[in-house]
DNA sequence: TATAAGATTTACT
DNA sequence: GTAAATCTTATAT
């Protein structure tokens, strides 16, 4: 685990909570118009596919949208939030079950001054704080649902960082108040930013 | 066919 | 603190 970008097996796991958790510290790269940038994954959220009211998936929904969900492990699901938004997930466990990592918050790594100019933060603090804003940093768009994430523009590299557990905070997702009971189910997980 | 709400961010009062 | 931007989906006429 200490070693290397993780391979297939990793997004294949049955439990998309822990695989949220373990994303937390990995690079998160893309390379797109030839342009590489990246940063460090300091906060996702699982979302547990038909079981789960907050997900796009719950009930075994399957709309155009959500179809890159039903992919395998490994595939990006890439959506539109409040017709303005971008948002990047990561799809786990195998074809057919769709479970899903949003990525929320990264670390700028590699390509800062590329992240600015899509951000329009030339002068002001650069922030990618925010799923939103991880997305456009990275250049993520809907044109790239779908893709997979080995051999493609979007990569998951090598953990930066090593954690131990007392440094990975647990806590319910945001913005998902209309989903019951699910709401409060602990599935965010995040590091502090100086870590 | 119409309306409401959403895994959000930004700007303005 | 409130509102606007504006696409997709679900539910109600």
């Amino acid at each position: 685990m200490t070693t290397g970008a993780p391979g297939r097996e990793f997004f294949l796991r049955d439990d998309v909570v822990s695989v949220a958790r373990d994303l937390l510290g990995m690079e998160l790269i893309t390379c797109i118009g030839g342009v590489r940038t990246s940063g460090i994954i300091t906060e996702t959220e699982a979302y547990a596919g038909v079981h789960d009211r907050a997900s796009h998936a719950w009930g075994g929904r399957r709309t155009a949208r959500n179809e890159a969900m039903y992919a395998q492990g490994g595939t990006a699901y890439i959506y539109l939030c409040y017709g303005i938004h971008h948002l990047f997930n990561v799809v786990t466990n195998v074809a057919g079950t769709p479970h899903a990592v949003l990525v929320r918050s990264i670390r700028p790594v590699q390509g800062i001054e590329a992240m600015r100019t899509r951000r329009r933060q030339l002068t002001t603090p650069l922030r990618t704080d925010g799923p939103g804003r991880t997305a456009e940093a990275l250049g993520l768009r809907t044109t790239l649902n779908g893709t997979d994430l080995f051999g493609g523009p979007i990569t998951i590299g090598p953990r930066l960082i090593l954690l131990k557990p007392v440094d990975i905070i647990a806590g319910p997702r945001i913005g998902v108040h209309y989903a019951g009971e699910d709401a409060l189910l602990p599935y965010r997980f995040r590091i502090e930013p100086d870590l």
